[in-house]
DNA sequence: TATAATTGCAAGCAATTACTCACTTTTATA
DNA sequence: TATAAAAGTGAGTAATTGCTTGCAATTATA
């Protein structure tokens, strides 16, 4: 044994969220994890100072992950339009395989207890509304969306939307297939942001 | 001493959603509910079994309570459209001012400890949904809303922006009005499901 | 007023769990 | 190969906390 640490991260974080999403996030627990890694549970606290620093590292982790995914539309060079689509049903896609997400998301950790994690959280919905924000715009520029919506409301809404299509994902126990609701949320955000096209 | 059950009931209700709000779920104890309340901790259990069933009341209290404020514009008379508009406003209204409902709603306790809490949350939300597709499809029949989008989709996508708002509110503590919301939030349903109106 | 049910409490149990400590083994490096 | 740092462990601790129990006070009712 004795892996080098950066390695043992990883299969800590993995661990964690691998749980998170079957067991939920109350049932992570530090032996849990170690269980799971295959490691002596003191053992965790060699690579983590305190099992909220795990939960923290794994939200940065899932972040991270998001932002690699989606960063090729952000900043794609084809119409906002589509690439907002393209944007929705690669989120869709991406958050669908993360179960654990969810769960950290929607746990009371996050909602008091943890201002570190909470924070976390605040910066990667902030940047994600950003780029949403800019695209409108270019959008609205490009005068293939609606003038009258306000593009940082708007880019907050179509964030919400997608918050509330996970919750309920998760509420429902995973019963139906996520990466598919891209489709329908398109034909929504699609008719609320972009213009008519003459007939 | 000795109250009424019932008023001893609403009581432990009332306290474990103020202590919610302001403190996070996880530090819901029956202690401080019983300290908040003014009684011994193991009178607690006299009015509840479990700890979990206190919660499950709140839930459904709530449920209620929302419910019965939102019931004239579910059935009421006017144009679909006005009375969604309305529905919307009362309802973001409505949840400012019950700051425990996120706590709850996003606590890991309910998302896979207790399946008693999530069906009650499932049984709300499927209510609430089916009461908004019902509008929806009387806006359409009316020719007030586009026929394109299916009613019970978008119904579903209405509540995930209000859930995602009211996510967001709890996320970022309480820190803006979600009540003015509303109105942006109207502009970008509207914009989505009217018809425009030929000028 | 006698009786039974309800509401109340102090004390404590049993289980959980994050985290520490003393110590051994492995890995890296000079 | 000698040495130090890193990674690992078994055993244990301290704190929390949901819930039980035995008993007293209160309330309702006959």
């Amino acid at each position: 044994m004795g892996k080098p640490s950066e390695q043992r991260k990883q299969e800590i974080i993995d661990a964690t969220l691998d749980l998170a999403a079957s067991l939920g996030v109350k049932k992570v627990t530090t032996q849990a994890i170690a269980d799971h890694v295959g490691i002596a549970q003191p053992t965790v606290f060699r690579h983590f100072k305190t099992r909220d620093a795990i939960f923290v590292a794994a939200i940065s982790s899932i972040g991270e992950g998001l932002f690699r995914n989606l960063a090729a539309f952000f900043s794609g060079t084809g119409p906002a339009d589509e690439r907002l689509h393209q944007l929705v049903r690669a989120q869709l896609r991406f958050i669908s395989q993360k179960r654990g997400l969810p769960r950290l998301l929607f746990s009371d950790r996050l909602h008091l207890e943890s201002p570190l994690l909470k924070q976390a959280v605040q910066k990667i919905m902030n940047g994600y509304t950003q780029q949403v924000s800019r695209m409108i715009r270019e959008g609205q520029a490009a005068g293939l969306m609606r003038q009258s919506l306000d593009a940082d409301e708007s880019a907050w809404l179509v964030a919400a939307m997608i918050q509330g299509l996970v919750m309920r994902w998760s509420i429902f126990d995973f019963d139906f297939d996520l990466a598919a609701e891209a489709e329908p949320l398109w034909g929504f955000i699609a008719a609320a942001l972009l213009v008519e096209k003459g007939g």
